[in-house]
DNA sequence: TTGAAAGCGGTACCAG
DNA sequence: CTGGTACCGCTTTCAA
């Protein structure tokens, strides 16, 4: 920068405030600057910009795993509302908490200017490093009643209730529930808490057996179909929430010709092309999760320009699908 | 870090040290220091340090889209190579060459240690930037012959061409070729030019109505074989090549109860586990998308600390999963 | 509108 | 093994 000031002879303080806000700048000045900048290929230093002015423009995003589409979705909508002003930061957890806790961590050390988290659950030590970073923080993979600071999202537990009571409501009362392991993942225990709400409701008692889960991907999906198929008596219709637990089961059901929903029902989460273009199509949860990625980054640029506080807990609501599988 | 220093009764350089290599520090020393930490809830400042330094330890990443999952695989690989060491920024040129030329300026800004890139074209300014850089690069997306530093992967030529010639073995001549739009997009172009290349070794004349090009989606890939359909005289087989088309191409196939390879043998590539649970299970191309990446981590790894050059170009090759659909 | 001086919070380098 | 002293390259603050 030292080169470029000299270059336009004009001291460095000149160059950094024409290069930040080049309307404090007269049009001349700006100008020899832009010349020299071009003649010595000058790369601005962030990381002294940032040290200097206690400022970052990165943002740290952790999700369980960057392989999932789910999240990649989400992300998408991050980077598009945050523009080119500010940069992205990706960490995985490998979906452990302690993996998180490393993340977060590392974030902190590197300043980042604001943390999207998609787990709602968290050591005690994140948290608590956390809400002492004081920067903003949005959780969203799970609507969560006392967030850290923000969360937007939808709610597990009820998007899972509300597919059951549509299963209900189609009059199947032996309804098969199958989920990722709950265990580490807060969101598939609220799903089977919102299974078995619904049940509850419909005054179905529950048939431990019917209540699986399966490893992620499309295996998963079609194995836990058999499982459920080898019952006797059989379930009526089956509910497979997480990845693509539900296209792979009915691609085995393709496979092995059993008539959808004849000879089972089946429904699915995480709505995507998939689930509409195989035969029959999918009746499925949708979430939005591109827009929750997007208005969690609306919402840390309010935060980091405009100090507006805005509201704490944004649900975005889930959607069910419906179509020829149920 | 003063504040540890003070109450550790020490001076800031041996906390500096103690952190980067406790071996450096008598053991009582190291733990006055822990303790200290634990204390004031001491979170170090990588920007003051990378800044005092001059090396930073993240890495930029950018792929055209974060959408999909294909350049996740890649991501993720070069996740696990790296370790917790280093922190991955991430950036999406958006499928264009400003866009990728944008996000490696905000990068090199950001004084990034590597970068690595999706891309195999990019604008002149982007190769000039890189090069003054001074920065191990890695190309991904397409074997180049003259990379800008390094490359790693498959060629996206010889693996079309290997796969027409498959389809030519088994008796296919009117085999119709569907990618996505070449233009600006370097692997989508080189994989057409493989399928022109492997007609002309089989003294096949080519057809232009049976090239063509398709959005990505599954609808697109459903479109591509609707229309190739409605050729007279019909296409024997179809290699629709990019994202998910073949998939979408087959559900189609399905719908309509054409049968295949019947009626028309379907091949694709980037195989994942939807070609192989599908009916009847696809063939395809399968790219090291994970490994790639790995790899990429790996050498990246070599370069910052051991300063091994290693070999420039590495070609991971690619294989033909050979199924029931051709 | 522009400039000079003093840091930001660490690390390199050399001395003890 | 430990400490002192310059910086890293930019921004803040205040003065001109």
């Amino acid at each position: 920068m030292a080169e470029v000031a000299a270059l336009a002879g004009v001291s460095t303080m000149t160059v950094s405030r024409a290069l930040r806000d080049p309307s404090t700048v007269t049009d001349g000045t700006m100008r020899r600057i832009r010349s020299a900048i071009d003649a010595t290929g000058y790369v601005p230093n962030r990381i002294a910009g940032s040290l200097a002015s206690r400022r970052s423009n990165i943002v740290g995003v952790i999700v369980p795993s960057l392989r999932n589409s789910l999240f990649a979705e989400t992300i998408q909508g991050i980077a598009d509302a945050l523009g080119s002003a500010y940069d992205l930061m990706i960490a995985n957890s490998g979906y452990s908490l302690p993996g998180e806790e490393t993340a977060i961590r590392a974030f902190l050390a590197q300043r980042v200017c604001g943390i999207v988290l998609h787990n709602a659950r968290h050591t005690r030590e994140s948290t608590d490093l956390l809400r002492e970073a004081g920067i903003p923080c949005i959780e969203t993979g799970n609507l969560v009643s006392r967030p850290i600071d923000m969360t937007i999202g939808f709610s597990n537990r009820e998007a899972a209730r509300a597919m059951t009571a549509h299963l209900v409501a189609r009059h199947y009362r032996r309804i098969g529930f199958v989920s990722l392991p709950v265990r580490e993942n807060d969101r598939a225990a609220e799903r089977r808490a919102g299974y078995l709400a619904a049940l509850a409701e419909a005054g179905i008692e529950v048939d431990p057996s019917l209540v699986l889960e399966s490893p992620p991907g499309l295996r998963g999906g079609a194995e836990a179909l058999v499982t459920l198929m080898a019952l006797s008596p059989r379930p009526e219709a089956a509910f497979l929430t997480g990845d693509v637990l539900a296209v792979g089961a009915l691609l085995e059901a393709n496979r092995r010709g059993w008539s959808v929903p004849g000879d089972i029902a089946i429904a699915g989460s995480d709505d995507n092309e998939l689930h509409s273009q195989v035969s029959p199509p999918l009746t499925s949860l949708r979430f939005p999760r591109y827009e929750i990625g997007r208005l969690a980054g609306v919402m840390l640029l309010e935060r980091l320009q405009g100090n507006t506080r805005a509201p704490a807990i944004v649900d975005l609501g889930f959607e069910i699908v419906e179509r020829a599988s149920v």
